[in-house]
DNA sequence: GCTGTGACGCCAT
DNA sequence: AATGGCGCCACAG
């Protein structure tokens, strides 16, 4: 396994309760700021075995886009659980964003 | 025009 | 056959 997938793979489970990540905060975290789509791509790989908190992150607009209605109701539902306050389907980005850089 | 963001695969072992 | 790894290019502000 390459260091950036599994750098991948600890930020996505460093992210603690409450909190949100974007693809390009995390592809940049992780030591890649252009492997933004790679992120969403590793993190479904991985998630087919690993119960990888995926739900926690969204895009850099805060709104849960996937290709499917009832897997934005599951992932809105599970980070209200979590504690976010979901707003019209979209996360206050600016409230919830998982400061990466200042927890290193 | 430049830079940032983008979610469900495809190929090899 | 199934699982793991890949680190881009195009569109929008």
């Amino acid at each position: 396994m390459q260091p950036f997938t599994k750098e991948v793979i600890t930020i996505i489970k460093g992210i603690p309760e409450g909190q949100v990540m974007s693809y390009g905060q995390i592809a940049k975290a992780a030591g890649n700021p252009r492997a933004a789509r790679q992120v969403a791509r590793i993190l479904h790989s991985m998630s087919r075995k690993e119960n990888l908190p995926w739900h926690r992150v969204v895009n850099a607009k805060g709104e849960i886009v996937v290709g499917g209605e009832e897997a934005i109701f599951t992932q809105r539902s599970t980070l209200e659980e979590e504690g976010v306050q979901v707003q019209d389907g979209k996360v206050s980005l600016s409230r919830y964003r998982y400061n990466f850089d200042e927890s290193e």
